[in-house]
DNA sequence: TGATAAATTGACCACCCGGTCAATAGTGCT
DNA sequence: AGCACTATTGACCGGGTGGTCAATTTATCA
């Protein structure tokens, strides 16, 4: 299949990150149906007509910018997961939940995207973009539990499956909680380094 | 203030629950901006001008309908709550979880529209009406744990407000996941017995 | 400079939205 | 039957949508 996202790959780079920033924040402030094409080309200082130039539809412009947004996160997937190779589970749980921390505090439009489309939303392909970031946390976290439970320091005959799926819930839950902090209250009665101490403990010894 | 819903509730059973069908339906398939009165209209087998003589507004309209659903929640809520007074943490836990999969079953548009509210979606007083459904978790779910902590059955000296956030998170997502499974996939290789012995492993015990 | 090609524009399209209200149908009373 | 009152209807409104395309501007090169 040809990339029809050439046009725009070839515009000016001023110009290109003046309209992914426009549609950034508008796929940010609003769910897919709603965000209107037209606020994006005023915001970006184009015409309609460009904009439907460089991408054919609404749904494949969203889908660049969500790729876009995706490969950002994996950036800091990644970088976390190496940098911790050798801590034992419970600090390198923390330094992740820090790394998501970071992320948000970085990019909040992007984590407001990202939040949006995993918690419901109507994008296009929303069930194919899920299914794909479930297989991405199933083989993240999934790594992270397999190599504590090979060092002894979790359970060994766990159900990996399951506990990918918890932690996965705790943190993604944690994030779009701290998300939604950031973004208006009052941060500072939020003490992020109790959560992640309550994090840790619970996953490796229980509330009892 | 004078409630507006008179009109509505002075119509014939029959037609208001034609016309309740009607929303909850809509409203369980679409986001709150998407989700179109003239369906409504279609649906119900009732002309425009009736729905807006009933209901002054699509916003008025919706919250009389998320108020509806949040009625069926709390009243299976407070039945499991009742009717496990006596039981040991775990095994009121698994109860719990079982009326969550129970009114999934039995209420599967009222389930999507609480999903649909909870994590995202642009319904209006969207954020007054979540601070209130946080409330709700923290009181129903704290007592829960209070419980438990008074019988020993966990760590006294938990932290609460964390404990009933992490609680809360799981079996949220937990629910959320069977709701969707139960909605379009294979539900045999779906074991749900499996899963609540997890979930009331993971709070009593960890992963270790 | 002028001809040609490529990039950009924005008026315009059909469609759908939430909401309104004059006209109509239905009901109950004398 | 005729009247008054209410309930119901659906054509209609202004406005917004994603998307199109003839017309115009800009860039390229002889």
């Amino acid at each position: 299949m040809i990339s029809n996202t050439n046009k725009f790959k070839q515009l000016a780079e001023e110009k290109q990150s003046r309209i992914v920033n426009a549609c950034i924040s508008e796929f940010a402030e609003n769910d897919y149906e709603t965000a209107s094409m037209n606020t994006v080309v005023n915001q970006a200082g184009i015409s309609k007509g460009s904009l439907f130039n460089y991408f054919q539809s609404k749904s494949i412009l969203y889908n660049h910018i969500y790729k876009l947004a995706l490969r950002e996160v994996k950036t800091y997937l990644r970088k976390v997961r190496d940098e911790t190779a050798q801590l034992p589970f419970n600090e390198r749980l923390s330094k992740i939940v820090d790394s998501g921390v970071q992320f948000i505090g970085e990019h909040p439009r992007l984590a407001r995207i990202y939040f949006r489309l995993v918690y419901s939303g109507d994008s296009p392909n929303r069930e194919k973009i899920v299914t794909e970031l479930q297989a991405m946390s199933e083989e993240y976290l999934g790594y992270i539990i397999q190599d504590a439970m090979d060092r002894n320091e979790l359970d060994p005959n766990l159900d990996k499956t399951q506990s990918v799926f918890f932690l996965d819930a705790v943190l993604n839950r944690f994030l779009k909680e701290y998300h939604e902090v950031m973004n208006q209250r009052s941060q500072d009665t939020f003490d992020k380094e109790e959560w992640v101490k309550g994090i840790t403990k619970l996953f490796t010894k229980g509330l009892s």
